[in-house]
DNA sequence: TGTACATCAGTGAACGCGCGTTCACTGATGTAC
DNA sequence: TGTACATCAGTGAACGCGCGTTCACTGATGTAC
């Protein structure tokens, strides 16, 4: 990136961010199969071809806007849990969790394109992984930070894990949180999967017509995971 | 529905029958939104215009598919299911969570149309609700035999319920499965979440570069889950 | 059993629309000397 | 400080494409008497 020096970076720096601001506001109306170059060009005042100066093509414009979503809802996270008292684990706990809902339900075209079906034909690049793992971190970091104290409940009892997921976790653990316990970050995965799976569904209208509108049922949840990982009330 | 009863009818059925099946083979290469009329028709080898005499409009055609989709989920989950002992309570709880992996992997255009990110400017109309609840059925089901055996582990005991919440969840009680404790059907929602949260994850390609293949972890978390609920080992 | 009429399936042309991307161009901005 | 050249942003026209939906039509199938 670097500090735009010219005057000419610096109009490029803020075209970029118009066209993909712009793109970011159509993905509303229509998802990210109805985003169109053409769409946002005409919304901005400029030439269809104009934005191609900026975005080689539109998949290009794709994968900015979704790696912009996982650093949006990323920055959310680590900033509700940062506002936390480091000792409140169960707190910093619920205020990831909370963050990603909050930051969904602002955001739910950009959170579809994030997680939501895959658009057919685009393939993400190798880019997203890093953002992707932000929220993860999160979560990681509040029960290894219990686990280190000897405060985690049910510490690394529990059902065996057959060989095939100790190896998949083991590898989880040595690149997010080494000398963890394969228990323990088995279970982050359990709740890591519940936590978008709630989310996902309370957007997608899964929920309409029982636990909808999901403020308790999160919340209640949200403990219950907490629990499930060995955090202490 | 009916027999058919002509040649007419017979030839009508079939054809409507061969282009949903045309459709849903479309959703393959490129999903819902870029699910074309035309493209169906010229597949079929007859004229665009053709297909209306079987579905007023795009939109049509979609809601069937989707009718379908939930249908053809709902049933192999219960014919995985009566094939399990009535007695064994936690076998049918695997077979029914499995079976929903196994129809997902299999399907996975179909799966992302029911549980993906809504198509946009679609509105699901209320036809959807009844096949939509019949992996859900199940999942009462067994917990609830099971209950009323006075079986079930954890009884209903549980972290209390907030009133929003326990009023939401009397109210799915009251249509699903009427006596049930609230506290084990909010249990029975929350594995429900997560059932469908492994599978749209493992789908949707989020459990790449962690626990994919995700065979271990699922079997792994339909346990815990069962044992979530309350199913005895 | 045969005829007259109504129903329906499928045709082919058309309307009006939007899309991604390329290309040769003009004119402004930046850089090297 | 001034000039010559290179870089870049934005234009406008065009290519080739596919889409959903409507409409007047032909010809086959079904129904009532």
């Amino acid at each position: 990136m670097g500090a735009p020096r010219t005057a000419r970076d610096r109009a490029r720096a803020e075209l970029t961010a118009q066209i993909k601001d712009t793109a970011r506001r159509q993905l509303a109306t229509g998802g990210a199969d109805r985003l169109s170059l053409r769409a946002v060009a005409r919304e901005l005042g400029m030439v269809s071809s104009a934005v191609y100066r900026y975005f080689p093509s539109r998949d290009d414009l794709l994968t900015a806007l979704i790696v912009d979503a996982y650093d949006a809802l990323g920055s959310a996270a680590e900033m509700a849990e940062t506002a936390v008292p480091r000792a409140d684990r169960r707190g910093r706990w619920r205020a990831v969790c909370g963050a990603v809902r909050r930051w969904a339900r602002r955001n739910p075209h950009e959170y579809a394109l994030i997680y939501g079906s895959p658009v057919p034909g685009y393939r993400a690049p190798a880019d997203t992984v890093a953002p992707a793992v932000r929220v993860p971190l999160l979560m990681v970091a509040v029960v290894r930070e219990t686990w280190e104290d000897a405060a985690l409940a049910r510490g690394d009892a529990d059902r065996p894990l057959p060989p095939v997921l100790a190896a998949q976790v083991e590898a989880v653990t040595d690149q997010l949180a080494p000398s963890l316990p394969a228990p323990v970050m088995t279970r982050l995965l359990v709740a890591w999967t519940q936590l978008f799976g709630m989310v996902s569904f309370e957007l997608f209208g899964q929920l309409v017509g029982s636990v909808d509108p999901a403020d308790a049922f999160f919340d209640h949840t949200v403990d219950e995971m907490a629990d499930f990982v060995g955090l202490p009330s």
